[in-house]
Order: C-alpha cells, then structure tokens, then sequence
DNA sequence: GTCTATAGGAAGATAGAC
DNA sequence: GTCTATCTTCCTATAGAC
C-alpha cells in the first residue's frame, strides 16, 4: 500500500529539500513558500506553529526517507558486509551522492538548537543504535562496535563536509566504499 | 614583535566568534554589534562593504589562527609523528577541545556561498595540502599521501559534528588521537 | 484549502552630527 | 571613530474573503 501523495505530503516533500539546502536560518518563508507552490497563509494552514512545524516535520520525513533507505537494508537478511553493503547503495541515495546536506550537521546550531531542540541529536544516535548492532552481529564486542558505529557516523558527516567544500563527490562516495570495513572489517 | 591590539583586531576576534557559533546566516549584525562592543555604525567604519567584508574577515583571521596553532607545528622539526602529534594539539586549542564550529562547514551553504564565495574551498585545500605533504615525508607515495590527508580532513570535520550533535567532545578528542596513525601510519 | 492584504518587527545598510 | 536617527527590504505571522 503506497502512501498516497496529499497536498500536505508534497508540500513536506519540498520543504525538507529547502531545509537540507539552505539550513535552518537560511530556510526563510518565500523559499518554503516557493518550493512548495503554497502561498504564505497555506503554509500555515498545514503547519500552524510555522517554520518551527515546518522543521519538525522536516525532521520526521528525513528520519522516514532515512529508515526506509539505509535503515531497512541493514536490518534485511544476509550476511552483514553485504547489508552494509546495500546501506550504502542506499546512503548514496539518500545524500543524492553526496551533493545533499544532511540535517544531523545542518539542525547542530544557530536558531535550529533553539527552534527544534534534540532533534540533531536523536538522529545521530538512532544511526549510530542502527550501526553499532551491525558492527556487533559481525562479531565485534559491544565497545568496539559503538566505537565503529561512531567512526562510521563520522566519516559520514565528515566526507560529506568535505564533498560540499570541495565541491566534488568523490570524498564522499570513498567514504562510502570504506563503510563495510568499518562496520564488519571485511 | 607581538601585534598590537588594535580597535579593529578586537572586533575581528569576536566577530569569528560569532560566525563560529551561528553561521553565517545566523551572524546577525545584533549580534555582530552586541559582541564586538561596536554600535552598527562603528561596525560600518571598519568594515565598509558591512556584514560581507566581516565574514571575509573572519575568514582571514581563522586562517592565521590555524596557521600559527595547526600548520606552524607541521612544519616544525622532528619526526613526522611527533609534529602531527603536536599539531593535534593545536587543533584541539583550535577548536576548544571539539566545542567550536568549522567555518569550512559552516560556509558550504546557505548565503554564505553566494557573499564569501570560494572560502570554504580555499580553507580545505590549504589544510589538505598541508597534510599530503607531512604525509610523503612520512613515507606514503602521492597518491596514497593525499588520500590520506583527505581522510585525516574528513575525520577532522566528521567528528565535529558528531560531537556537536551529540554535546560531547569524545568524538572529537577521538579523532584527533587517530591522527598520527592516520597521517604517518604510525 | 488557498488566496490577497497587511501587521509588526528585525534584517542589512546609510546619513550626518559630534 | 563612535554616536543617534532613519531608510528600505525582508522576515515571520495573522486576518479575513472566497
């Protein structure tokens, strides 16, 4: 049974991409507004808190998107290289290849701390839960695999820097490539 | 000869400041004014072209504070580890001990890459730069050199905002004692 | 559910006195 | 070099018609 497609659904749709483009502060009403095809007083019709239900929905969508692409892959049969395997054919996805922001680092200051408090925080640990069961199933023992959790999460956010600075996806897609030796040292 | 404090260098320090912590959409002239002690119009006498040539500033100010804190104790003497451990160091009193931003991150998007174009690219490839070459002194040929620098990069930039979004410094302190191993294989 | 119109305030920036 | 006062533009948010 697909979801289908409600007007709110779209507009949450196009929202999530301003937020993951220009963060939070930079994520004003005539972008939302735009992007979406809404009108100002729309926008509030659907989310009447605004901006700040705006993010939070944000939010909700990107943990879903996220769930359904990386997260399902880890928790699919198989042995766990070739899960993390698929997790990363599904990463690649979900960050566009890298050319995509990602909300973990975008939510971590200015106005979003203030605005959406927790919400960069409960991303990265729900990944980081996700990664370092993983990391255990392969075999490691519980603070190993935390700590190849977390390594893992970092050369995530980090390559991801690194892609947008440079303006090239290919510190990115290498982080990708990595990912299986971090999580399962195959 | 230590430079003299003058009037406008103070108001560089806590300009950076500001942008360190809120980016550069959320560095508002309020609070540009408020940190630095200057009333708007003060602001306007050292800084003509406004919040533009402030950015800018800061930009060459982080620059020099890296160079005096990261990349003087690379290019120091010794043993390659051992500058690496000592730059390591630096970064930690760079980026106080994991609690402050990166202005390569936070100028990678929103306005700020339309106002202070190309700075987040020329800070990373200065860094990267630094870091392939302690590398092929260490002995790694130029392609595995520079990869690894991009990898040290990665980790650097990762693991600030893994311990941003977590509020907590272990991440960081982390990465910066993987480093040398990192660098020089040692 | 979407629209036009607009309120009220904060944004970046400037003028001119001192 | 710093101040007060002001300008324009943009911001978030609301009111009320359709």
């Amino acid at each position: 049974m697909p979801a289908p497609k409600t007007p709110r659904a779209d507009a949450v749709d196009a929202i999530t991409r301003v937020f993951r483009e220009y963060g939070f502060d930079g994520a004003s009403l005539s972008r939302l507004s735009e992007a979406s095809g809404l009108g100002r007083s729309s926008l509030y019709h659907h989310f009447p808190n605004g901006k700040d239900d705006m993010a939070k929905a944000a939010v909700d969508h990107i943990n879903s998107q996220f769930e359904e692409l990386v997260l399902g892959a880890l928790n699919a049969d198989g042995a766990p290289a070739d899960r993390v395997k698929k997790a990363a054919a599904g990463l690649s996805k979900f960050y566009e290849g890298g050319r995509s922001n990602c909300l973990v680092n975008l939510f971590s200051f200015g106005d979003a701390t203030e605005f959406v408090p927790g919400s960069a925080k409960a991303m990265a640990r729900g990944v980081e839960d996700a990664f370092t069961a993983i990391a255990k199933e392969a075999g490691f023992a519980g603070d190993e695999a935390r700590l190849r959790a977390e390594q893992a999460l970092i050369e995530i956010e980090g390559s991801l820097v690194v892609s947008h600075a440079k303006g090239a996806v290919a510190p990115f897609q290498r982080a990708l490539a990595r990912l299986p030796g971090v999580l399962t040292g195959a």
